[in-house]
DNA sequence: CAGTTATACTGAGGTTAACTCACTATGAGG
DNA sequence: CCTCATAGTGAGTTAACCTCAGTATAACTG
C-alpha cells in the first residue's frame, strides 16, 4: 500500500515541493508589485489575446466567478486591467489588459523565467523537452 | 523575450495547474478529516520515523515554526499528533504521530494515491519513471 | 557564576487565494 | 408577460502562510 517506490504518491509529493518553492521565489522577485494570482490574470489575458468576460476567465484560471471579481477589482485598482460592459450583453463585463498591465506582465515575466531557469539548469535541454512533454499530457484536461 | 516555446515559462505554468488540480482533488478527497497541510505535516512525521521537535518539523516542511505551531495545534486537538517535552532541552516540544495519525495517515494516502493515479494513468510506467527521475533531480536540494 | 546572547516556542495580528451564500440586473423561452 | 437562467458582486469564511514581539530556557564568556 505504501511501498517503498510508491510512483504516484511519490510524484505528488515532488510537484507539490517544486511548485511550492517556486512559489517562494517567485513571490520574492515580484515584491510588491503583483501577486501571483495577479500574475496568472495577466497571463491569462495575455494569451487569450482579447477581453474575456469575467466568468469565461475564471473558467480559464479555474476559479469560481465570484473569485475572479476580487483579483480584477484589484489589479483595476492598479491599472493593469481594464473592464469594459460587454456590448452584446448588458450583463457581462469584459476586461482586458492596459498597455501598463502588458508591460509589467512581460517584466514580471523574465523575472519569473530567470527563477525557474536557475531551477531548470539542473536539467539538460532534452530533458527540459521530456520533462515539458510529460507535464503537457498530465495537465491535459 | 516571450518566444513561442520558453521551455521555462511553459514547465512553471504547467507545475502549477497541475498541483492546483491535485491539491484540489485532494481537499474533495479528504473531505472534513484534514487539510493538506495537516496531512503535509502528518506524511513528515511518518517519514521521519521518531518525534521531531517543532523546529526541526518546521524546517522539513519548509515554513517557518510559527506556521507550524498553529498545525500541530489543531492536530494535536484532533488527537493526531502529540507533544511532549523533549528530555534534554526544556525549551523544545517533541511532536510525534499518536496512533489515530498514523491510521488516518495511511487512509488519506491511498486517497491521494488513486487522485494521483488516475492523472498519472495518462503516462505509461516507463514515463511515469522518467517524470519521478526528472522531478526529482529538479526537487534537489 | 553573573550577565549577555542565542534558541525554542507561542500570542497577536496580517495577507493571499481561495470558497459559499444571497442579492441585483439582465437576458431568453414558453 | 412571467418564469427561469445567467452575469456579476456584497458579505462573510477558511487555509496556509507570514512577521513581530514576548517569555522561557540554554550556552557562552569574561
Amino acid at each position: 500500500m505504501h511501498g517503498p517506490d510508491d510512483a504516484a504518491e511519490q510524484i505528488a509529493a515532488l510537484l507539490d515541493g517544486i511548485v511550492r518553492r517556486q512559489r517562494r521565489a517567485s513571490r520574492e522577485g515580484f515584491g510588491e508589485s503583483v501577486t501571483h494570482g495577479q500574475f496568472r490574470v495577466l497571463r491569462t489575458l495575455d494569451r487569450a489575446d482579447r477581453a474575456l468576460r469575467l466568468s469565461e476567465l475564471a473558467a480559464q484560471l479555474g476559479i469560481v466567478p465570484r473569485s475572479a471579481t476580487s483579483v480584477v477589482d484589484d489589479l483595476e485598482a492598479a491599472g493593469l486591467v481594464a473592464r469594459q460592459p460587454d456590448p452584446h450583453d448588458r450583463r457581462a463585463t469584459l476586461v482586458d489588459l492596459t498597455p501598463d498591465g502588458r508591460q509589467i506582465l512581460n517584466t514580471l515575466r523574465e523575472k519569473r523565467r530567470d527563477v525557474m531557469v536557475s531551477q531548470l539548469s539542473r536539467l539538460t535541454d532534452a530533458e527540459q523537452q521530456t520533462l515539458a512533454h510529460l507535464l503537457h499530457r498530465l495537465a491535459e484536461d
